[in-house]
DNA sequence: CTGTTAGCGCCTTCAA
DNA sequence: TTGAAGGCGCTAACAG
């Protein structure tokens, strides 16, 4: 079994209560007494139970991080995870610990988070993958523990939200298409239940509008951000638009798609077809050709994310929005129109 | 504040060893009292504190996983963020929170893993990305908390590992190659501390000598795992034979990445080099040409990680080796000798 | 500077 | 079938 702190008390021939005092970094100690404790620590192989510091002290020193299908999209595989990483790089930095908890959409798992949150007193929620209409995420936002969510703008006293500049991010990778001399212009949107979905559209729609071209609904498709809605997209937008030159993909697993089935079908990217995708996942640099994308500093998001949080429970600061800028990485998929 | 037991008891009118009973599914409860303990659980919307259940029953209902540069290192994104969704899936089904814990190589971050088990009082261990001559390891692996360590094999009372059989893998992906009539084939291995380059090597050498081939050390060069050092591996090994017609690598990312260079090289893969990686990442099937593989079912590792441990911590097993059959998958990248 | 006392929220004998 | 009492390991007033 472990030693505790009374087994450390007595061995010190102390208190419990001076021991505790040492441990905490009490001033109020006699520096004789505090080595001699130290000392016993050190010997005892002492380690701190901190169920039962959580439990008198309410409050775990842990974090919890709510995602929603971790495993089943395969965009999570590239968004999520270097979110993630950032996310348990800062927490730990910080001195938290990270617990997981993952949703399944699909499943009946109908577990409202805020259970999760209470249950297992967590001191914060960080919220990943979640869609507008999921009906817990208002719970948790109007709640009193500090909660950050990624890509939904909401905030209250104690929510912050930390998120791409996604309407910036859009209007850079069209108004590049314009310059490059196109107007027919697609865009292979994400499904409309995501916030980025309908921040993409009002950008391509700004920067259309702002070249002097209206804005067709019907260049528009809404995909599930996976590969195979690429490929089905473009299919379905070119069918509509024989004079479509270029198509503006709300991720780079779509633009990926659809740079195979356009290869596919014999035609040339960006000869035939300029592609501009969303995200700069690694797989966007390793295409041929490599694809042009408009990046989203993913593992930042996640830092800033597990930082405000935490500044949010320490009382350091207030709910906000955290809004990250893109950058427009200009690669091989897009040429001047011919 | 959350309502407490306490808040329970009262309104219930009952004691609070009343409640507790109905909460924890005792039979010896009347079924009036307990439809009306459960009745007022529900108006009050109580949850039970896991925190103080955790400190009385001194069990947590965690897991925790230790992860070795879980941000760093860019295979970890293939591989380990697979494993990662299997281990959180199944000890979520199986009832458990998953507690992240990674540790970085590089920093000073010397924290003894056996630390934060303790401290934390989690259940039981899952450790990956792991290198053989980590120091805390065998404090884990010696300690009672249960454990699972994930390629690494070693094995005791309380502590299981899973790997793929890596000396199969690579037999079949030589084998492969001999099929097809290479007989000068290298190898760019992962570094020497990892378990399952020791692995690799010997199916390599296996396969080899079966062939009737005599095992040439000048042909083995060690990498990290990473795409640099496919490229590396490989201009090395070229410089060393001019009759290298084939190269099987420890990771897709190293094959990905001696594709890469060989083709600005101005040769073609397979014509000129024969090509087989390992794991089977997503990128290899996107590769031009599609990269020849030898899939792990990484999923399926994590799955059976954290299925083992958590028998093993409810006392229904005790460790044992789990050795997953790997997938020879061929696609472009090989080709016969010419 | 140090010890005593009283809980944190829950489970668990032991009686009734 | 139920309740009272004690304690898990620790922190936090409050005395001394």
């Amino acid at each position: 079994m472990n030693p505790t702190i009374k087994d450390v008390a007595k061995a010190a021939g102390v208190s419990i209560t001076t021991v505790s005092r040492v441990l905490n970094q009490y001033s109020d100690v006699n520096p004789k007494t505090r080595a001699k404790v130290l000392k016993v620590v050190e010997q005892l192989g002492y380690k701190p139970n901190s169920v039962a510091r959580s439990l008198v002290m309410n409050r775990t020193n842990t974090v919890g991080l709510v995602v929603s299908d971790l495993s089943r999209s395969r965009n999570g595989h590239h968004f999520m995870f270097e979110v993630l990483c950032g996310i348990n790089d800062r927490v730990q930095e910080l001195g938290y610990d990270l617990v997981l908890f993952s949703t399944s959409t699909t499943a009946q798992k109908k577990t409202p988070y805020m259970d999760f949150v209470r249950q297992r007193r967590v001191d914060g929620v960080l919220m990943m993958g979640i869609r507008l209409d999921d009906p817990y995420t208002h719970e948790v936002v109007a709640a009193s523990v500090p909660s950050v969510l990624i890509d939904v703008p909401l905030t209250s006293q104690t929510c912050s939200y930390v998120s791409t500049d996604n309407i910036a991010g859009a209007r850079m990778a069209i108004e590049h298409l314009l310059e490059l001399g196109h107007s027919r212009i697609g865009f292979v949107n994400g499904h409309a239940q995501a916030a980025v979905s309908q921040e993409r559209l009002q950008g391509y729609r700004m920067a259309l509008e702002a070249g002097g071209i209206a804005y067709d609904p019907q260049l528009v498709y809404y995909g599930n951000f996976e590969q195979e809605d690429g490929a089905i997209g473009t299919a379905e937008l070119r069918s509509r638009f024989d004079d479509l030159t270029a198509v503006f993909f709300a991720s780079d697993l779509m633009a990926l798609g659809a740079l195979k089935y356009v290869q596919n079908l014999g035609l040339r990217v960006p000869e035939n077809l300029s592609i501009v995708g969303f995200d700069d996942i690694e797989l966007a640099a390793l295409m041929q050709p490599m694809i042009t994308t408009v990046r989203q500093k993913r593992y930042e998001m996640g830092r800033s994310a597990a930082e405000s949080l935490i500044r949010i429970l320490e009382q350091q600061e207030q709910g906000r929005g955290i809004i990250l800028p893109p950058e427009l990485v200009v690669r091989e998929t897009t040429a001047p129109h011919s």
